[in-house]
DNA sequence: ATCAATAAAACGAGCGTTCGTTTTAAAAAA
DNA sequence: TTTTTTAAAACGAACGCTCGTTTTATTGAT
């Protein structure tokens, strides 16, 4: 039964401290009240990750795996069809913030400074070099304009991760899941070759 | 020679500090450090600030003045100029980010949650309130399309912050003020209503 | 002599982490 | 089946250290 019950404290462990990472920051959260969160002690914390640092480094590493997944399987899914797949981008990015926000918020805004000093910095993190892999073929394919990547991938992506900000900041109250046609379209005329 | 020592000493403190906060960020920012740093004794600090948190206060509304400060000039030398105007707003903030990277890293990343829990989220802080409001005049006017706000907004400071976060993060090494005139075409073909 | 300014020393609280111990529960032996 | 053994899992007090802050002492200009 060993599996079991090391998923489930981890779980507990990996479900509070997303939330306290996001809420107050990595340096701000505290091993003790991790422990009083979770209800697991701290040195039932420690048994399960060597340090702190860890714990982080566990959080960020399933997080992008699991964006990379959905955004991955999205584009599949959408086979060919430039639209769609840019529609799943962004379709699946707003429903992951208002299904998980702190999942999101995670990935967006803990700086992975602060527990992986060499790692390259998140918004270069698989999910967003997947996605920026994708931009750069359709650049090629002549579907998008032949512009820098740098302004393709921002007119892209630099919309998505504001209207995201702007809910986490609680300047959106509403589903902003509502925006994704409209902004695709807004999107599509500024980046696509032949408007479709 | 109280007022003169006190901007000296104020000025040195500031500039230590709004680049220890940016590093490390604020809860890792120490007043010993900050103190080495300046040449000022923690208890100099203390004479000055009456805490950690007043730094920062202190930081954050110089900040956001200066950057405010910046950006209406530019929209007012551009009187009526619609596209000057929206070329002022994405120039100066690329020329800030190139002159005084820390700077604007502070206003965008340092969470003012840290230390100020109850104000507004930085997004929505003086210099972005403005643009804001200078974007809901042109809705107003018909000069952008009748889209949402949060929309037309995203599209227009999305990809410009997205290229700023991209330099900080280490991705653009060259100077990001070159992308002033393509990014502003395209946003404008996606935004305005009567191309010009 | 007065007082702004600096410097240095000290305080208590809270931090990440360690470690000796106890609990739990499955495996082995009777 | 019952008892003994074993090892994983969890506990929580304690350690050494750094933190923000305060206090105390000293300097230098007016």
């Amino acid at each position: 039964m060993k599996n079991l019950k090391e998923n489930i404290t981890k779980q507990k462990i990996f479900d509070f401290c997303i939330r306290d990472f996001v809420k107050g920051g990595y340096a701000r959260s505290s091993i003790r009240n991790i422990a009083k969160g979770t209800g697991v002690s701290t040195g039932g914390i420690y048994y399960y990750f060597s340090s702190k640092d860890k714990i982080a480094q566990f959080l960020y590493d399933n997080a992008t795996e699991f964006v990379l997944n959905k955004i991955k399987s999205g584009i599949k899914k959408a086979r060919h069809n430039d639209r769609e797949a840019l529609k799943s981008i962004i379709y699946n990015l707003f429903d992951m913030t208002e299904s998980d926000p702190y999942l999101i918020e995670f990935i967006l805004y803990v700086k992975h400074k602060d527990f992986l000093p060499s790692a390259p910095p998140i918004c270069s993190s698989k999910p967003f070099e997947y996605i920026k892999n994708f931009i750069k073929e359709r650049i090629k394919a002549g579907v998008f304009r032949d512009l820098d990547i740098v302004i393709i991938s921002s007119l892209i992506m630099g919309p998505i991760i504001r209207i995201i900000q702007l809910k986490m900041d609680g300047l959106i109250s509403g589903d902003i899941r509502i925006y994704t046609e409209p902004l695709l379209d807004s999107i599509i005329i500024s980046i696509f070759n032949n408007q479709i």
